[in-house]
DNA sequence: GCGGCAAAAATCGTATACAATTTCAGAGAC
DNA sequence: GTCTCTGAAATTGTATACGATTTTTGCCGC
């Protein structure tokens, strides 16, 4: 038998990528023996990756009604922005004009792989643009920051997914460009509010929209019991 | 049979509390059934529990060979401790002039606690003295920071039972009150080194007096090797 | 048809069983 | 005395069993 938590992380991947990838759409039920059928482990296994996707807010688990993927709400999602602006923030802060050419070369390889899916129509130009702000934060040296961006940009992309418009990530490409740019030079002054827009745009525009299409859908369902009321 | 997930919580809670007030000292093993056997559960139950503890990286979990009290290093605790300063930078931000009546009432509360066990000499005044850095992370409205400081206080007080003198806290009590000060007022060129020099006081003299020692204990332990090969 | 209720099915929470691994103690070689 | 090796004890990782809870189903009165 295989001994160690190797299965419990493969299932957790497993689980991780397909809630990231929309395959698995919030508010999904997970059940436990389902899963471990599919996975060919038993529950044991299967709920300790439950629990660990649930650390990180990725599903949510309900006492006695089992798992499913989590679905936060509009103000989950606006305090999830609102602290990783600031967090990216410290990151920049702590890197800005201190790159090695080493930390260059590999900041623009990644910007490469997100370029070359993005021509080519490969949907992974969504994880690379996201891995980007992870190897941002991995290389300020600090292991628990790095931890902390790899949530938030998780729960981030769960989020798009849910509230996002289609086009969120079109000009990621060049803003990143821009943004290694200023890194390099130390240009303070113009990394710090290149930053903060470039995740306003990504990340703010898509649930202010969300948040307008829900106030009009909300006022659409009510105007017909409006109208009533009118003609009583 | 209690269904609900209480009991982990209870074993959670309890071996927390344990480890937070130097009872169970880093290092020290935490075998499943031996807790269980304590708390009258299951393993199952007990491993749920280190599994959370494990996520605060209150305790290490070495796949196969069991949990332990977390023993970090002194590069890990200056990483804790940096980041734990960027956040509580964070907090003081988005607190500094907007606190409410009913806020500061609780804030002085809490210093009021705090201060009282630390005039009878109680040890609890510990526990106050980092609650009321949670107690103004809360007061943000975020639940993300507010978990994020819970976990960097708690990771604190593990290092600082660790590493630190004795005699850590002893002008806690009207920094506090200072800094309360500040917040009402809105005195951010205040109150900013006033955190800042707070958190460095109680945090970072700590390890580095640490650091200190270690390298003379390297020192002494070497010395009669250094002395063997002068006479050879 | 259609709400309400009871029984069945599904699913979860915990305990226990067993195999795999690690740890430790003691015997034997040197 | 110290080192190494081997087997037993301790401990972990996973599977399975079973009671408890939730959810679904099917039946009934209306």
């Amino acid at each position: 038998m295989k001994q160690r938590g190797e299965r419990v992380d493969a299932i957790y991947a497993g689980l991780r990528l397909a809630i990231l990838e929309q395959v698995l759409q919030p508010g999904t039920k997970l059940p436990e023996d389902t899963i471990g059928e599919q996975f060919g482990a038993s529950r044991t296994v299967v709920r300790r990756a439950l629990e660990l996707l649930a650390s990180e807010e990725l599903v949510d688990i309900r006492p006695n009604r089992g798992a499913t993927v989590a679905k936060p709400s509009l103000e989950e999602a606006r305090d999830l922005f609102s602290v990783r602006q600031d967090v990216e923030h410290l990151v920049i802060r702590r890197l800005c004009g201190r790159l090695t050419p080493a930390q260059v070369k590999r900041l623009e390889a990644q910007i490469e792989a997100e370029e070359r899916a993005h021509r080519e129509g490969r949907p992974e130009y969504i994880r690379h643009a996201a891995e980007f702000h992870l190897v941002l934060a991995e290389m300020t040296g600090s292991p628990l920051l790095a931890r902390y961006m790899r949530q938030l940009v998780g729960r981030s992309a769960l989020i798009l997914g849910l509230y996002g418009r289609p086009r969120w990530t079109d000009c990621s490409v060049q803003e990143h460009r821009d943004l290694v740019a200023c890194l390099v030079t130390g240009d303070w002054a113009r990394l710090e509010p290149l930053m903060h827009d470039h995740l306003e745009a990504v990340l703010s525009r898509a649930i202010d929209t969300a948040a307008h299409d829900k106030d009009r859908g909300i006022r659409d369902l009510l105007a017909p019991y409006a109208e009533a009321a009118r003609s009583a």
